[in-house]
DNA sequence: CAGGATCCTATTGGATACTG
DNA sequence: CAGTATCCAATAGGATCCTG
């Protein structure tokens, strides 16, 4: 997902665009909402606001790098808010919004789908890779 | 999301693994669901079976490439199925699975709530980047 | 503490050409 | 038709160092 500048990229020029990918909800919206680490931090969230710090232990593996990445483009969709204290060093508080915690329902739903059909996809694979033995 | 070889990448060795991702149906599973083409895929596939051509055309946007190795993937998941017909030339169908049907409650929620949020978010991206412009 | 900046590697993914 | 293979550009993302 690119980031601030979100220019429109027709790659084939003078092809008359064919299908304008900003006008995309599902597009547009999903890809914020679906990549490696948001589920994750809105998941972590759902409980409570959580300093910075205290998100970075809880998400497991994700670099300072990147929850600062993600944090920003939740912030700016505006699934969260981001309050700072003048406290020194300074501590700073993110928090669901109300928008953020009305995507947590559907969301929700699929974190809840994913455990229930765990198992089962798991032995899918295993059955699609033992027939894909013939490589 | 890596290909077949799903292996535990354990980077920093003789620091007692914290965490396995491969244990983690979040991860694990939705990695493969919201990548960038798989919830059009399915979205498409839901109104009826399709063959890969019919697919390349209904999916904008999408190379030959990735809607081949999406449509290994959600197959490998068993959320859709792969039938090939012996004509000359061959014609294959992806259907969803049960499973794959299944999925689509929870996705088809998430993509609702994303059409109809996405007038909010668009304007609180707008107000975000106008505060920001303090570059 | 909560980041910003920089560097560098790995992965993603498009374009193109080829095949049963 | 439905891919596979190859090459190459863009992006993601970790590691490290620096700062108010």
């Amino acid at each position: 997902m690119p980031r601030l500048p979100e220019v429109n990229p027709v790659k084939r020029m003078g092809m008359a665009s064919d299908f304008d990918t900003a006008m995309c909800p599902v597009r547009n919206v999903l890809d914020h909402i679906s990549t490696k680490w948001t589920p994750l931090i809105l998941l972590t969230l759902q409980a409570g606001p959580l300093r910075f710090s205290q998100l970075h232990k809880q998400v497991p593996d994700i670099s300072k790098r990147m929850l600062t990445q993600s944090l920003r483009d939740l912030e700016r969709d505006g699934l969260l808010s981001r309050k700072v204290f003048p406290t020194k060093p300074p501590s700073v508080e993110y928090e669901l919004t109300a928008l953020g915690a009305s995507v947590m329902l559907p969301l929700g739903a699929l974190v809840d789908w994913a455990d229930k059909n765990f198992e089962k996809i798991k032995l899918s694979r295993q059955a699609f890779d033992q027939d894909n033995e013939a490589a």
